[in-house]
Parts: structure tokens; C-alpha cells; sequence
DNA sequence: CCTCAAGTACGAAAGTTTTCGTTGACATTA
DNA sequence: TAATGTCAACGAAAACTTTCGTACTTGAGG
């Protein structure tokens, strides 16, 4: 007869805690919000992100901000009543662990085809290429 | 008293059909195989999986394929017992997907930030650059 | 002190993803 | 043909995510 017993599957709470959560596609538009604007109130977040998208109720973005902050997403001050939140993470370093996360998850790793199939995912502009250009002097000089 | 009314909220599954899904992280795992070995049925995908991954049920994977026929990210061929699976889309085509949800959700857009992240995301060989270097004239030629 | 507005906290529901046990259909072979 | 093995289908549980209603708290004005 069917019943596993307590798998107690997956990561819980406790481990996730500081191994670099991924953050999901609600909590990343908030995060877009503070990196953007700096230390927000909720209120903030969900004016900011209101002006976008229109339906969207205030206590769904508190709960989500609450949550993100027990992830450790976010830093809360909570010495005001209205509690400041701010990312705890740069924007950058959150920036590289989900390219990290998608390199290995679908492209073997390979930082060349992402950079290969993110140009050819939408026209890059000659200015760009310039730009990239530039970068990539950069990095000769700084690694190899 | 709590009780909203059928919200009926999100994507449903009609709607989502056709309009560029994107696999879950599980599914990106099936894809992966099926990119890698080419046509495959159940039994290859699980027992690829299995190689590297411990522990996940044969009917699982099964699951999870018969889903992926339902979203249309994979193609069924039934014709024999053992049905045999296919990636609908191409690796590259995905790939592009993802990155340009990535870009997106998380860079505003700039395919030129997202490049820079990954290539601090993991040091980069030299080889690697001059190979992206080499790309940039295609591009460079090719486009503008 | 009382009320009102602005906040947070709580909890629950619905949606989504991942997992797998069980069943029954169909082959192979002893 | 009966036992055994392989497979798809089904259904449901558990984890994870998103949503929001309701209740409680607190500070400001009256």
C-alpha cells in the first residue's frame, strides 16, 4: 500500500540557509527593486513594482520580502516601524551565481557557448561588441 | 472569512502550451540527455541520470518525460513498447531561451552586462577568450 | 482615552514541481 | 500456459512558490 514514510526529502530550511539560494522570479523582481532604488520599505517595493505590473497586493510582496529575508535574501532593519529591507547580496554577485547556476545546468559548463548563444540570442549592437571587446582585453591582462 | 473564489490565476496549461515553457530544473536534466545521446526511451534517460545522480525512481523520470510530452518540450514516439523520447527544440534554441529569460529577469536586458558576469563567473582559460575573441568578428562581420 | 491609518504577522489556499507506489498491459521464456 | 520481467499510466503526497484575507499592533490626532 502506498505511504512512504517522512521522506524528509530536499534541502530544508536549515541547510538552504547559506548555500547560495536561488532566488525565484517573484523575489528576483524585488531584489531588482532594491538593488535598483537602495533600502526600501515594502511600501517602496510595491509602488515600484505596481508602476510595471499592475495586480499585485501589498501583503503578497510583504510576505515575499518576509520570506526572502528569513533566506537570508534580504537584510531587514526593523528599528523603524516600517521595516527597511536591502539586498544582501550586490546585484553582481547575485548576477554570476545564476549564470553559475545556469551554465552548469544547461550548458555543460561552457561560459564560451553562453557567451556565444547570449550574443546571438538578441542583435548586439557594434557598440556593444566594442564594449565586450574591451573587456575581454581586460581580462587577458588581469588572468592568463 | 478567507475563501477567494477560484482565482484561476497564472498560466493554465492550454495557454502555457506553445509559448516558449521553460523547463524546470528537472526537465532541463532530461533535456540534457536527450541532447547529449539523441533519441532516447525511459529506460536510457534513468539510467543516464542515475550515473551521476544516486537516487531517483525510474518512474519518476517516466513522470516527469510524460509531462514534458504534455508541455510539448519533448516529442513521443509510440509506436514501440518502450516509447522513445525526443528534445522538440534544439539545444541552442533553449539555450537561447534561457538566457534571454535570464537577461530579462536579471539584467535588464544587457546581453553586454550578462557576458561580463560570465566570464568573472569562472576564470576563463585563454583559449577560451581568443575562441569568444574569434566570435566576436563572426559577429562583427556578420551583423552590422 | 478613542479612533483611524499604516504597518507587520499569521495562516491558509491555490498553483507548480518533484517524487514514487501501484496497477494493469504486454512480452518473453521456461 | 504460467511465471517473470518490462513498461506506461495513474494518482497522490510532499516540497516549493505565489497569493492575499484577516487579525493584531502601534503611533498620531482628536
Amino acid at each position: 500500500m502506498p505511504k512512504r514514510d517522512a521522506p524528509a526529502r530536499k534541502r530544508d530550511a536549515a541547510v538552504r540557509k547559506r548555500d547560495a539560494l536561488r532566488p525565484t522570479d517573484a523575489e528576483l523582481e524585488i531584489l531588482n527593486v532594491l538593488w535598483q532604488r537602495g533600502a526600501c520599505t515594502v511600501r517602496d517595493v510595491h509602488q515600484a513594482i505596481s508602476r510595471t505590473k499592475p495586480a499585485v497586493g501589498y501583503t503578497t510582496v510583504l510576505k515575499t520580502m518576509q520570506i526572502m529575508s528569513e533566506k537570508d535574501l534580504v537584510r531587514r532593519d526593523e528599528s523603524q516601524r516600517a521595516h527597511v529591507y536591502e539586498a544582501r547580496l550586490a546585484r553582481e554577485q547575485t548576477q554570476r551565481q545564476l549564470i553559475g547556476d545556469l551554465l552548469e545546468r544547461a550548458f555543460d559548463g561552457s561560459a564560451t557557448k553562453l557567451v556565444m548563444q547570449a550574443l546571438s540570442a538578441q542583435k548586439t549592437s557594434a557598440e556593444e561588441l566594442s564594449t565586450i571587446r574591451e573587456m575581454l582585453d581586460e581580462f587577458e591582462r588581469g588572468e592568463s
